[in-house]
This record gives structure tokens, C-alpha cells and sequence, in this order.
DNA sequence: TCAAAAGTGTTGGCTATACACCCATGG
DNA sequence: CCATGGGTGTATAGCCAACACTTTTGA
């Protein structure tokens, strides 16, 4: 306010990416997985990575999330998605300093990607690894707290075994079978459906169905 | 990564602010403030507003908000600074699509701002009132939790009594003294000095001292 | 009828909150 | 000696993790 320099409030600013973990639980490997796409351009070309773009003018961060996650093949108009935190480290792009706003995405369609199990991701490029590794612990914090969240990736309709295979995906940690049960039934918007269906050995899971807001093309 | 589209990824990005929340526990009026500067240049010219600067090319938010406390003439080059959220509505600032990163710092000297109280701010530029807002309840949940937030706040040496001012201004509720009392008798690294000091009529408050990382210039 | 998978119940510890009571100081 | 501000102790409720126990299924 003071020494007011207007050649700096113009100087060129850093450029600003945004970087997906796109989401999804996958019911056969009883997993939540992450997707990730081959860079078909320099710089890491050839190498699996997040799906990114660069914000352009004036885009709000969720366009630009709805962009990349189009890059792996994910083209639902309007998915689920939230902000997680900035990174600033002016080296983590070699084309130069560029600002990443990490979104969290639930894909509804496989599209394109490899999805890999987000416990063990592979190796990817920039500083690709680093992100998900922060962004784990407050996916795991989101879960059974932020319903928005927790719905989309569970589905409409999910099972309890599903539930703890959630929970283990994110947190690292096995649940506790009991206290997850409270959990859920504590959770408003969400009913345990008395149909159940067998999977294997034991005795079948009790299903769960999230009410309210248009499951999915019903509005 | 299917259908590389290069102009897409070399398109224009928007602007980035960095706007500060400097705050400040004044001793007499036994409230956080807030430093507020009056813009001198268009837009909003004339008004109050958070100490904010445009990010520059390959600057951390670090330094960009350095520079804005400088704005309000605040120049300790290694203020107690950190991140809070990332606000992306299009039409936040009129001279265009501006991403505005909101951070919080503590401010060592009084500089040329204005200090309002915290929990009612005056009529601030931009979107800056709503930020405030949104942020003074992640303030309050960071207090006596994130102890580099707190310990630069209250300062290496603080009275009980301040302890609750704090509280009262951060959440706008008054907290309890003997759970207050308990709270920081768990904190690490804070020491209870049997020095005490009277203020006014009543019982003289006990001092609580941080131990450890030089409190200033002693390193 | 047994092992696997799932659901229910119970307990102990920790935290948050409220409140009652005792202590030190200035007028 | 009393109002004012400050400190200590205690009781309660809620949450969370751990664990024991029962129920349902497939083999």
C-alpha cells in the first residue's frame, strides 16, 4: 500500500498446473486406485504421471480438473472434485516455475488410464510421487468425514466388506470391522439396505444405499 | 495424455494473487489484529484491503508474501508465515481472472498498517471480507495445535490471561481458564515461568515461556 | 460341522466441557 | 476485608480404539 510499484504488481507471473488424483474403487482388486497417464510430451515423455493441465486465463480450477481428467480418457461432465493443497517448489517442472494445484476426482468410466493401486504408485514424473504421497493422509481424513467425497467413491450402493477396503486403501490400516459398522450408521443420508448379496465363503455383507441427491441421472 | 493438444498447454494463465492475513496480538487491547492497508492504486484505490501482491514469474508464496507484508510495512525477513486456501472465482478482481492464495503470517513490528480487530473487520476490497471469513475458522483450529502458528502469535514470553484473549478473538468464544490451563501445561516445549507480573486489581497472572528454537537473534 | 466372513456388545482410555472451589492482589 | 482476577480440582458426556462374542454362509 505503501511504495505502491506498479511495474511489479505486472510483472509475469509463474504458470499455474493442475494436477488430478483421479480416483476410484476398484470391487474386484478390493482397492481404491489412482489414474495415471503415459506423457505423450516432453518434458518426462513416456512416463506415467498425474493427469495435468496448465489453468489457462480466467478458468476456474474445476474446468481445468474436468481437462485433465480428459486426458485419461474421463470425460463425465461433472464429477466429483475438491481442492487439496498448492505446491510452490519453483524446480518441480523443468520447462520452468510452475505453481501445482493438486484437485482430488472420482472417475465414473476407466477411460484411458492405467489405474494403479494408490498405496503403491509407481514411480512418475515431475514431482509427481511427492503429491500423492501428501495428498494420501488428507484423502484418508476425508473419508466417512467429507460425505461428498465419501459418497462418490463408494457409489450409491456399496457393501461393508467395500468399506473396509476403502478404508484400507487410504489410511494403510486394516478397520476395525465394529466400530466402521457404527460409523456408517451414524452417517446421515445413508441406510443400511436390509438385501444382501453372497461373495464368497462367509456370511454376505450387509449393503448400504445413500439417499437423497439424484443417484445418477435420475434428476 | 491421449490427444496431446500443445496451444491448449501453452495457453494464457491467470493471474496469481498472494494475500496475507497479518496478524498481530496487541497486548492493550488484548485482541488479534488484523494489518489492513489502504490501497493506493486502481482497482479499489482509496480503500481498505488484505496486504496482497501478484505472484511473480518463479517466486515462492513465501517471498511473494514477504513482499506484501512490505506493503504495509512489515519487513522482518523471516516472518512465521503459512498456507491456508486457494480461492478461484473468475470475477474476484476486476482487472481479470485472479487465483488468490490466502496465507497467514505473524508481524514482528506495527509497520504503516492499520490493525483492526479480527472479528470485525471493516468493509475490505475484493473478495477480501469473505476471505477473512473463511479463514479465521482455520486460524482458530490451527490455535494451540500448530505450535509454529501459535508460538509466533503469542510470542516467546506470554501471561494466562493473554492466552485467553487469544482464544476469545480467534474462535469469538471466551474459553475456560482451567481448561485453558490444561491445554498449555500439555504443550511441548512450553514451560511455566513462576515470574509473574501484575496487570490490575486481581491476582497476577502466571508466565508461560517457549524453550527451544531462538526466540530471536539469539542463533 | 468347521472355517471364513460378517455383525453385535462391552470395555477402557482420552478429550472436551462445565462447574465448584480455593488463592493472591489492590483498594 | 472484599471485590476482582487467577489457579486447581472434579464430574460428566462423547468419541475412539481394542477386543470378545455371536451369527450366517459355503464347503
Amino acid at each position: 500500500m505503501t511504495a505502491p510499484d506498479p511495474t511489479a504488481d505486472q510483472a509475469e507471473t509463474s504458470y499455474v498446473s493442475v494436477d488430478v488424483l483421479a480416483l476410484r474403487f476398484d470391487h474386484d482388486r478390493r482397492a481404491v486406485q489412482l489414474g495415471i497417464g503415459i506423457r505423450a510430451t516432453a518434458p518426462f515423455a513416456g512416463r506415467p504421471a498425474l493427469p495435468g493441465v496448465l489453468l489457462r486465463r480466467g478458468e476456474r480450477l474445476g474446468e481445468a480438473g474436468r481437462r485433465a481428467l480428459g486426458k485419461i480418457g474421463v470425460t463425465d461432465p461433472t464429477p466429483a472434485m475438491g481442492q487439496l493443497i498448492t505446491f510452490d517448489e519453483p524446480n518441480r517442472d523443468p520447462r520452468g516455475p510452475t505453481l501445482s494445484v493438486a484437485l482430488w476426482a472420482v472417475a465414473d468410466s476407466t477411460g484411458t488410464a492405467d489405474w494403479v493401486p494408490l498405496d503403491t504408485p509407481p514411480a512418475l514424473a515431475f514431482d509427481h510421487a511427492r503429491i500423492v504421497a501428501d495428498c494420501r493422509d488428507l484423502l484418508a481424513g476425508m473419508l466417512w468425514r467429507d460425505l461428498h467425497f465419501t459418497r462418490a467413491l463408494t457409489g450409491p450402493v456399496f457393501a461393508a466388506a467395500d468399506a473396509l477396503d476403502v478404508h484400507a486403501s487410504l489410511t494403510g490400516r486394516p478397520a476395525d470391522r465394529g466400530n466402521l459398522n457404527r460409523v456408517l450408521a451414524g452417517l446421515p443420508g445413508l441406510t443400511k439396505d436390509g438385501v444382501q448379496v453372497a461373495r464368497g465363503r462367509g456370511r454376505p455383507s450387509a449393503l448400504w444405499r445413500w439417499q437423497d441427491d439424484a443417484p445418477d441421472g435420475t434428476a
